[in-house]
Parts: C-alpha cells; sequence; structure tokens
DNA sequence: TCTTATTGATTCATATATGAGTCGTTATAT
DNA sequence: ATATAACGACTCATATATGAATCAATAAGA
C-alpha cells in the first residue's frame, strides 16, 4: 500500500515554510544560539524546533512564528506598530464588504 | 481553577497570525467566496478554516499557508520565482556558517 | 414574504502533533 | 587526545488538533 494518504501541499506552500524554516535556522546560527536555547525561551521541545527549522508543514503557526520573532525574522516585513495598524484596517474592510454570497458556480483554478 | 496552563505566545505573534486570519478571510471575501468551497479546495475542513481566519495559534501552518495561497494572500511579499531563489541562498549561507557553538551564558531578552 | 444558503458556535471521536527521553555522530574546547 | 556539548534521528506516551455532524441565526435570492 502507497500509504493512507496524507495531506497535500502545494509546491508554493512547501517552498515558502521551507523557506521560513530555513531562515530561522540562519537567523540562530548567526546569533550563535543553541537550539535547545532557542527551543527553551519559545517554550518548546527540541524536536519541535528542528521540525520548524526542517519545514514541517505539521508544525502549530503559533510556534512558528514564535520562534521566527525571537531570532528576529520578520514576518509579512511588518513591524509591530505595522501590525496592528493593518489589523484594523483589515477589520475595517471586512465591516463594509457584504458578509456572504451565495454560490455562483465558481470555474477551479487550483494550479498555482 | 484558571486554567491548567496552555502555551503563552508573544503579542507580535499573535498579532501576525491574527493579520494572516484576516487577510485571508478579506481575500476570501472580495472573491465572493464561501467558506466551505475554499476549505475543500484547500483539503480542510470549514471549521479548521474558521479557526485559521479567527487566528488560532494552533493551525497547522501547512493548512494556514495553503489557505493563504489558494486567495492569493502573499507571504513574505515573495513569487515562486523569488521563493526557490531564496530558498537555495539561505542553504548556501548555512554552508558557510560555523555549524554548532559553545555556550556561552547568554544574557536573555525575551521582551519583544 | 418565503425559501434556501452561509455562517458561527457547538460537541464528540479519532488521528496526530508534541514533549520527553535515548543513542550515535560530529564538533568544539581544553 | 580527551572530554563535553550540540546535533540529527529515532521511539513512545499523551495531550490536543482536526474532521464530521448538528443547530440556531442571519443573509441572499426569488
Amino acid at each position: 500500500m502507497p500509504k493512507p494518504s496524507a495531506r497535500a501541499y502545494s509546491r508554493y506552500s512547501r517552498d515558502a515554510i521551507e523557506l521560513l524554516g530555513g531562515l530561522i535556522r540562519a537567523a540562530r546560527k548567526e546569533r550563535r544560539q543553541t537550539a535547545q536555547d532557542l527551543a527553551d525561551r519559545a517554550g518548546i521541545s527540541r524536536g519541535l524546533l528542528q521540525r520548524i527549522e526542517k519545514g514541517d508543514p505539521k508544525c502549530g503557526i503559533g510556534a512558528v512564528f514564535e520562534v521566527a520573532a525571537i531570532v528576529g525574522v520578520e514576518l509579512f516585513e511588518a513591524d509591530e506598530k505595522l501590525l496592528s495598524r493593518h489589523l484594523s484596517q483589515t477589520k475595517d474592510k471586512l465591516a463594509l464588504l457584504p458578509r456572504t454570497v451565495r454560490k455562483k458556480s465558481h470555474a477551479v483554478r487550483d494550479d498555482f
């Protein structure tokens, strides 16, 4: 049997996750920081950090972002201020859009 | 009892995750796409998509990035090409750095 | 108005991610 | 050269994320 079938991820997603993991690893090395030390500060196990740096898609996004923040890898190229500002803007935007939409038999494009 | 103690996340991480969720939600609405439909295309359940859009840190990063990619929310402001290029650069960089580092009793800064 | 789709919020059973521990290897430092 | 620390790759027990299903409320379309 060829495996019960795990989840499928697009190439783009896998690349993005691997990139993030690689950036984290590089940043940690540059800070001459130990894997165990970084894991401790992030409140996770060394094993999980290993999988994060390797680009495992099943890792919790919270753990990943936490580690990234600690080693200084910027997410969305945004600093805190920009982040919260963007946050409220997004919420406002949502309030203005129609809340739901009826089905319209969309054409499907999954080839990204 | 005040709860057995879940994991702690920094404000920055929480904001970033919430932002991402909000952007996804906004993008989906703009495409007039149903939550169920997006969930189906991403290969996840509607319930999980709900938590992603809400900014739940425990969601798998693979699922989150997958959904983001589908609705067109750019990660790291990078397109595919840039992504893979960056990937190899990162790997090269790592190869040049010293592989391990002895402990040096770092000063701790967790206040970000 | 009436009908139906979408959503948000539940609950529950189960798959699985995570922490903890171990081991062999590699690199650092004395 | 020797001792020790960091790493990568496992295993396993358990906490927990996820899918499936349901329900009430709301919105869209006729």
